[in-house]
DNA sequence: ACATGTGAACTGCTTCACAGCG
DNA sequence: CGCTGTGAAGCAGTTCACATGT
């Protein structure tokens, strides 16, 4: 099977919820154009992205919403529920546990540690904070599909190394530094210095450049 | 000016992050190479993202460590301070509000907003959460250089097509539908479901693939 | 000798444009 | 006739490789 981009994975992300809001509002079938508009590119980028799954529409109709919504939730993964752990029960790890979200679309956050032992016994949503030094002998047990990183920046790196010996392939970083693992471990992560920065950089620029044209809308 | 690639700003940020921990240590140089290494990227990279915007180093030795991160700042907006407002005070926008990485960077969060009366009122961190029916005015009096948006879905674009309105030019959403803004407003969004499903999407692959080869590590 | 800075080559994502089919 | 599916063309970002400066 061909390697899928990055960009095309997100975008499919990106699509799915559309569709699934056309759904509610009981729309039977959208076209490529429509599909493109409303996730910020081009009705070919969008007939492009799916065709390295199958052919899912109709010519001279466009795609059946409940189809397509499907076809993009199993090629997405999501036929399935996933068993998610959390680690780090600060600001962020705290709201994470608590984000309906999560449960909603089938991350079912199963546990939650942190080394503090004034928030270890603490409960969250029937959630227990559990002691991070016994992590490994849990995951051995129940093999937890995603793990959340959501612990300082210095810890992050030593936290990971611990995971991905343990088995866990699949990580969320919220570290503001830059996570590594072996080739086989997946790893997104969400920087929001690094959102910030951005956010600093256009509007510098735009400034040093005298405010005419601006970088493009509707990021990423 | 040449335009700037995102992905290149992003790594600048990754690159600046690096370079305060060496900073702190006392490290007085560095080379492309050990930047690439810690960045995930080769030195190559690191050269051609530097050389948009100047000649930093000294060609057989490297880059001043101090002077490298002087440099970056500088071309990153980080040598002023930003106004920051926050709208919406649920999970997300309160562990936001209590965040301590923002003000440390130079992202001054002025103001909550929220619609709930039960919310408006209420204080966190010294910071009143105010009625978002009254932003207009707020914004004009106070002229916020970024807003973060922290609402649910449904009402994210209808709150960033007000702050738009406002004068807002740079808004961080963390809306899991993607926001519409002219041309001239930046926008860069974290989408957690959209990093979830991506992980669902890799853990599946791999499976279907039977995992021989993985995605690539260190991601973004 | 060593590491930068950069034009040139390359790779891969995006856009075009049209044949194919309902 | 409209909209999909897709090779081909175009373009942007990455990597190569080497001249240049210390």
């Amino acid at each position: 099977m061909k390697r899928i981009a990055e960009s095309t994975v997100r975008r499919l992300s990106i699509y799915l919820r559309f569709l699934e809001e056309s759904e509610n509002r009981g729309l039977a079938t959208i076209s490529s154009q429509e599909l493109a508009r409303r996730g910020g590119t081009t009705s070919a980028q969008v007939r492009k992205d799916l065709s390295f799954f199958g052919s899912f529409g109709k010519r001279g109709l466009g795609y059946s919403v409940p189809e397509l919504s499907a076809s993009l939730r199993d090629i997405l993964g999501l036929r399935r529920t996933w068993n998610v752990i959390i680690v780090g029960a600060g600001k962020i790890g705290t709201a994470l546990a608590q984000y309906r979200g999560f449960r909603q679309r089938g991350f079912i956050v199963s546990a939650v540690y942190d080394r503090d032992p004034r928030k270890i016994g603490t409960v969250w949503e029937s959630l227990t904070v559990r002691d991070v030094a016994g992590i490994e002998k849990d995951i051995d047990a129940a093999a937890p599909d995603i793990a959340v990183l959501a612990v300082p920046g210095e810890e992050a790196q030593g936290i990971a190394n611990r995971l991905v010996k343990a088995g866990v392939k699949a990580i969320l970083s919220f570290a503001p530094t830059q996570i590594h693992t072996p080739a086989d471990v997946t790893v997104r992560s969400v920087n929001m210095a690094m959102e910030l920065e951005g956010l600093s950089f256009a509007l510098t620029s735009r400034d040093r450049n005298g405010a005419e044209d601006g970088l493009d809308s509707a990021s990423r």
